[in-house]
DNA sequence: AAAATTACTGCAAACGTTTGCGGTTTCGTT
DNA sequence: AACGAAACCGCAAACGTTTGCAGTAATTTT
């Protein structure tokens, strides 16, 4: 009951037949007769028949697996990036490995090899935020096997993108502050070495000059986490003069930013305004409501597993770069619901 | 540069020697000379060797992969649960195929059979809300891939499974509604045919009974998503006499609860107090802070993998089904804090 | 009745690896 | 000078599958 998987070759020898005409017969092959396809397909059925996928994956060099690099899975944006690649998998037959690099370069390197290891068909890519060198996206490239970047792209390799316009994004999200009446802005930015850091500091830094004000350096911190915020926030609180509006690079470090305000005895938004990045669940139960800007994870993951697919079976060269950038959207929620403040 | 990855073969070829050889050298193997497998070793390293993880697969009926189905990705505790699987396959040198089913019983029997063909060393499961049938697990195990079950067990298979204790959460929580003077408590719960929508009911109903409280049937309601929520929470709120106390089986269920409570005017925790399960990040976030039963999802991933290491290791009969039930924690916030009432 | 067609089926190689066994060298002993 | 033993190395089979080719039997054509 309990033994191993049924094989080609066990129903050849209970029929007593090869197994070149047993994997003819289950292929419906013409030249296998009516009642020998009969005879295979019942008894494929009682052995519970499967096909292995690794002698499969070995004869055709296809192994029907895409492989995932992610920074972290327990993050909503990401998550909902993964849930968009499974079900565009589930469709067409793939099957996906899923690594998490918990953003360390090096353990990003690892999975990289051992999904060559596996021969996966395709890659699809987030990359960690202490990644400089990127020989290991290059080395799977070399081997022939089609890389798709999503969200967190690598400047430096030719290759698909799909992605929402940080820099617009960003922009809107300090224009619409500075439309609030907020005149002087923090941004708590990503590392600069992450495309999506560096683009949603320009687009800060851009609508701020449009509008004509100031860029201060100093306003601008590295904090992308809440343990970051925790550890900044007191000393940017106490500035003078006080921000009086926050741009943050991600959701979750906009509502550490709230949290810390409304502990100082300050209001949101009427003290000081605050939007977000990303759009996650959260941004409508917290307190105010997080005004943010959308990023649709599930669309995002969908459409890089269309493009993966497509490079996979058109081949990896066949196709110049191409780049899906999702339009952001702007969600004016409480956070920044105050009348504008003419000077 | 970019063609098919390196073999064994090609370093035979290269350096006009036998394949055994390499094999023999590239595994330190005392028959090879030091001088042969300088050369290997250079060669191997020049061209990106890597040993194909199918053909090693093939040959030794093990994958080296596991499994995971599961019913949302998109789900703080299913996130977490996957995380802390990754970490520990990371650590063990397995991968993670990562199958979510959508919560339906065909999705669920698809990836089932597509982790068979795989070959998978072992997989872990959490079962579907809609899955009554398991002919598609006891496949799996008939085919000697062991299974062990994560937070939603299934009964009637007999193997290791990783949960949290569902009956006493329920049971704490409960009571500790009835600590802070709810004497009309509701229950939101999950459909009876999962376990824990099962477990976390009589854990309510006891926890009432222990206390001299009339179990009202129709404090019960099938209610598990903040979408039901939606369509429910009139009829609910508008009952005479009306509620004093929601426990609701997870926690955006009771997240939609308080904010529809505020929406009617009324006031949480003075009017209504709320518990929740899972203890999630909007726990935290939510306002007023959502008082629930913790639940640590990592921990319970982490867990589950090490129990199908075990079996993988010990083969998959060796081991009678073990049970590992995290007692649960009530943490306590400010969605139940009110002053006792004693009648 | 012989030849040609049709309808089936089997052999063997290949995919990339590992590994038991046997085969050559090359030495050191006597 | 001859022998045994190390020290190296290669052959071939095996894992489960596909597929070009060749083979055999039955049926049709001439």
């Amino acid at each position: 009951m309990s033994g191993a998987p049924a094989t080609i070759k066990d129903i050849a020898r209970l029929l007593g037949i090869s197994v070149s005409t047993v994997s003819r017969a289950l292929k419906d092959h013409p030249d296998i007769s009516a009642d020998t396809k009969e005879k295979v397909n019942e008894t494929a059925r009682r052995l519970n028949y499967r096909p292995n996928a690794l002698a499969l994956g070995l004869k055709s060099s296809k192994s029907n697996t895409i492989g995932v690099i992610i920074p972290e899975i327990v993050h909503f944006f990401f998550s909902s990036v993964i849930s968009g690649i499974e079900d565009a998998a589930y469709e067409t037959g793939y099957n996906v490995m899923v690594c998490q690099t918990n953003e360390m370069y090096e353990r990003e390197t690892m999975v990289a090899k051992a999904l060559l290891d596996h021969r996966v068909d395709g890659v699809l890519v987030s990359v960690a935020k202490t990644s400089t060198k990127f020989d290991h996206l290059t080395l799977l490239q070399d081997n022939g096997i089609p890389l798709v970047f999503f969200d967190r792209v690598c400047a430096f390799i030719e290759t698909d993108a799909v992605v929402v316009d940080d820099y617009k994004g960003a922009y809107m999200a300090s224009e619409h502050l500075i439309s609030v009446g907020c005149r002087n802005i923090v941004h708590l930015s990503a590392p600069e070495n992450l495309l999506i850091g560096k683009l949603r500091k320009v687009g800060y830094c851009r609508a701020l000059e449009d509008n004509n004000l100031q860029v201060d350096p100093y306003n601008i911190y590295l904090c992308d986490t809440s343990e970051k915020v925790e550890e900044k926030i007191g000393r940017i609180l106490d500035r003078h003069p006080r921000p009086d509006g926050f741009f943050a690079v991600n959701d979750s470090t906009a509502i550490a930013v709230i949290q810390h305000i409304k502990k100082a005895g300050l209001k949101v938004p009427e003290d000081i305004a605050v939007v977000g990045f990303g759009d996650g669940p959260v941004a409508t139960i917290c307190s105010p409501t997080l005004t943010t800007i959308e990023q649709n994870g599930y669309e995002i993951g969908y459409e890089a597993m269309r493009f993966l697919l497509d490079r996979i079976n058109k081949g990896i060269t066949a196709i110049v770069a191409r780049k899906k950038v999702f339009a952001p959207v702007l969600v004016k929620r409480e956070s920044t619901a105050r009348r504008f403040e003419n000077r």
